[in-house]
DNA sequence: CGAATGCGACTTTTT
DNA sequence: GTCGCATTCG
């Protein structure tokens, strides 16, 4: 203990060589490698102390993350270190900077200053609109247009590489090209633009060497391994004049290439920029040496990483705890005892649980709320995607900027006040004819002489213009949660919500009560409370960390959310091929290094304790899945494990099974019998063999299985073989067909085959690229069957072969 | 025009 | 299991 508390001193007042080589370093490009826990936010802070410190001047400084988060907690540090004097400095995230550079800018890249900023929604219904309009929405879906979009936003490329002779690249020029377009006929910009366009303002200036290019004397980029090219390009365009680039970041915790970011960027730094002074941080503050050593076991096993391994003086610390699980309400229960344990010391705060996926948050919750523990979960936008939420903030956003046809196509018959889809369509249609906006084109429609619209709806929209021309009046006189107020109000959308009396109505409105208390917060600490202000915050904010809600609970969330951070105590669930690493990262070398960066992260965010869980049966998107253990599991050496408990012990199995299969709740209860058989029959067979191989040493039991075990094994393994090739090609070719529309087709008889197992006849045949389908019984037992993930059959068997 | 119903699709990560 | 969408019906 005290030990720990010098430690912390230390830490927080003094760096070490490492460290001080970064903060003192003076002019010219530097890359910090900073390993986690190695205290790369305190260089950051630190060096532009130091800066400060050294006489520059803080309007001369940006300091760009990737997160609100990171750079809120950054603007503190620096804030109690330098006293409070920071007026100009620059500390943003990248979009929220480059959305600060364009408002200022705005009319060099046909946007005005009250432009909206359109989030994955808006953007996906406007895709759709202009996907449909192009007849193009059979070539791809909306989804996939802006995935392929946004990819060469993050190239820095325009429509203009697509090849004209390419049919698709053809449309789809065309559909990027509209959906420009129409964007900035909306006066808008998506999270792909804001870096672009403020790419393109810079640029413009630094071939003349002024403005916004010569704006900083030094830049600071957090996090550089996450960065897209075009954000290294406004990091190298923005430094090019001082060379004064400071980026700091740790290859092994790239977990963002799917959405552009591009590990080489820091990889190759040092070819980009001559004279880079390097800096590699390797000592780590935060976790035992055991923790570092099972998550350096994992990553090590990554190629192309750049070399480097860290060390902690914390001591060895407590070896890391394996669960194996029934399933995901028995690895639930087995958090919820953690986090008791934890709540007898007073420390549930220490607490943290990760999973792969949102999905798998909810066997959580269940059982900690059974259990009556407070949680507070960093879920994304949960609260801003409620439908009266959003409705509340388009009429802001269209207020703000009447522009914005999504957002007037959102509220203009919500409550209803009866102008239906026929007469929108109708104007619509209208305002593409003049090619003017949605408001423009209803004012035009009620103008006398127009026979646009039939009376009745007339009247009905002429009446929602004056009430939209009221509140617009308003906007410029009054705070934001002055016009929310008046907003609810004049519309009738609280007055309708209280009429209709149901629970959720309540509840509705109570929500909007908390979104007008959050703006009214909001506007109690902002510097300059504006509307503009406001509705870029609710843009560019998507972790709605819960207001300082810290307190004494145990916090959920996914890995992605929880990089940066540290716990004392960490779990991380859903240790299984298929979760983590997700299924979709399975058959690829690439993804599957992310996915064990992932992992790296996941391992290295705990301090003193870590907890790896799994299980051996999981209910996920409505089915039944048995997985393998998670390579991530098998790379850590068993010596720095313990098994805390298993399937194989007391009730886990059999007497769990039998509950849970046989007179279960909800949907499990009533399976057709063949279900509980098949079920049986491999949690026997699990059983017997567990008893035998979890005893003692925990060497591998391969001279251990029954000799029925390994004939089947030596048949299914033959017969994957045998497959394997012709398996591998077939994934391949059908990975890349356009042909994803069309509905998994579910065609009998091909691919069936039979297995015995456990003195049980089994059917199994593929059912898709790496998943195959089995039942037990005959027809017309075929309608309980069992996806095994990746190998069928063997996948169960194997798994019973393994210790972990 | 709007409500009710059914259907299907979609389930990785986020600024 | 959940959501949004589309179609249908009143």
């Amino acid at each position: 203990m005290v030990c720990e508390t010098i430690m912390r001193t230390e830490k927080i007042d003094s760096l070490n060589p490492a460290q001080r080589a970064a903060v003192e370093h003076k002019e010219g490009p530097l890359l910090v490698l900073a390993g986690a826990g190695s205290g790369k936010t305190r260089v950051i802070t630190h060096r532009i102390a130091r800066l400060v410190e050294r006489g520059v001047d803080p309007r001369k400084i940006l300091a760009v993350t990737f997160t609100n988060k990171a750079a809120a907690e950054m603007r503190n540090r620096v804030r109690k270190m330098v006293g409070g004097d920071l007026q100009g400095l620059w500390l943003a995230t990248f979009h929220s900077a480059c959305a600060r550079i364009i408002r200022i800018s705005a009319e060099r890249v046909g946007l005005t200053r009250d432009f909206t900023i359109y989030d994955a929604n808006d953007q996906k219904r406007l895709m759709t609109d202009v996907a449909k309009s192009l007849g193009a929405d059979q070539e791809a879906s909306p989804k996939e247009f802006l995935n392929m979009i946004s990819m060469h936003q993050g190239r820095y490329e325009g429509p203009e590489v697509l090849q004209e002779t390419d049919p698709f690249d053809r449309t789809y020029k065309l559909v990027w090209e509209e959906y420009t377009k129409r964007l900035r006929k909306a006066n808008a910009a998506d999270f792909g633009d804001l870096l672009v366009l403020a790419l393109q303002i810079i640029k413009e200036d630094a071939l003349k060497q002024k403005g916004w290019a010569v704006r900083w004397d030094h830049i600071l980029v957090d996090e550089f391994q996450d960065t897209n090219h075009v954000q290294y390009l406004l990091a190298k365009t923005l430094s090019q004049h001082t060379q004064n680039l400071c980026v700091v970041g740790d290859d092994d915790q790239s977990i963002y290439s799917w959405r552009g970011a591009d590990v080489s960027n820091i990889l190759e730094f040092e070819h980009d920029h001559k004279d880079t002074k390097v800096v590699t941080l390797e000592q780590n503050y935060r976790s035992t040496k055991i923790i570092l050593d099972a998550a350096f076991s994992v990553i090590k096993n990554n190629t192309g990483r750049r070399d480097k391994k860290l060390w902690s003086t914390l001591g060895a610390g407590e070896p890391i705890s394996i669960y194996v699980g029934f399933n995901e309400r028995d690895e639930a229960r087995y958090v919820a005892q953690i986090a008791q344990k934890l709540r007898r010391r007073g420390s549930l705060g220490d607490l943290a649980v990760f999973y792969r996926v949102h999905a798998q948050s909810r066997a959580i919750e269940e059982a900690l709320r059974e259990a009556s523990i407070p949680y507070r979960m960093v879920a994304a936008m949960k609260f801003y995607d409620r439908a009266e939420i959003k409705d509340l903030i388009s009429y802001m956003r269209f207020i703000f900027n009447p522009a914005s046809d999504l957002d007037l196509k959102r509220i203009i018959n919500t409550p209803k006040r009866g102008i239906g889809k026929t007469s929108v369509g109708k104007v619509e249609k209208l305002g593409g004819m003049k090619n003017i906006t949605l408001y423009e084109a209803l004012k035009e429609a009620v103008k006398p002489g127009s026979d646009v619209l039939g009376s009745g709806a007339r009247k009905k929209v002429s009446s929602f213009i004056s009430l939209m021309e009221g509140l617009l009046q308003r906007a410029s006189q009054v705070l934001p949660s002055q016009l929310a107020e008046e907003i609810l109000q004049r519309t009738g959308y609280v007055e309708n919500l209280t009429h209709a009396k149901n629970r959720e109505d309540a509840q509705r409105i109570e929500n909007l009560m908390e979104m007008v208390g959050s703006i009214r917060a909001y506007e109690g600490e902002a510097d300059e409370p504006s509307l503009l202000d406001f509705l870029e915050r609710v843009a560019l904010t998507a972790d709605a960390d819960g207001a300082g809600g810290e307190g004494k609970a145990v916090t959920l969330m996914t890995v992605h959310a929880a990089k940066g951070l540290e716990f004392p105590e960490v779990v991380v669930t859903g240790m299984e091929e298929g979760v983590f690493p997700h299924a979709r990262g399975l058959f690829d070398e690439i993804e599957l290094e992310e996915e064990r960066r992932l992992a790296y992260v996941a391992y290295t965010r705990a301090k003193q304790r870590l907890y790896l869980t799994r299980t051996e049966s999981r209910n996920l998107m409505g089915q039944t899945r048995f997985n393998e253990p998670a390579r991530f599991l098998r790379e850590i050496p068993r010596n720095l494990c313990k098994q805390e408990s298993s399937v194989n012990k007391k009730s886990g199995l059999n007497g769990e099974g039998m509950r849970v299969f046989g007179r279960g709740s909800g949907s499990e209860y009533g399976r057709p019998d063949g279900w509980n058989e098949i079920s049986r029959a491999m949690k026997d067979a699990a059983f017997n063999n567990r008893t035998h191989s979890s005893r003692g040493s925990r060497k591998r039991s391969s001279g251990k299985e029954s000799p029925g075990l390994r004939a089947i094994r030596a048949e299914i393994e033959a017969r994957e073989r045998k497959k394997a090739a012709a398996n591998r090609e077939q994934t391949k070719s059908i990975g890349v067909q356009p042909e994803r529309r069309r509905k998994r087709s579910q065609t009998k008889g091909g691919g069936q085959s039979t297995h015995w197992y456990s003195g049980m006849k089994v059917h199994h045949k593929k059912f898709g690229p790496g998943t195959v389908q089995a039942w037990y019984g005959e027809p017309p037992n075929q309608q309980i069957s069992v996806y095994f993930f990746k190998h069928g059959i063997k996948t169960i068997i194997s798994r019973f072969l393994e210790p972990i």
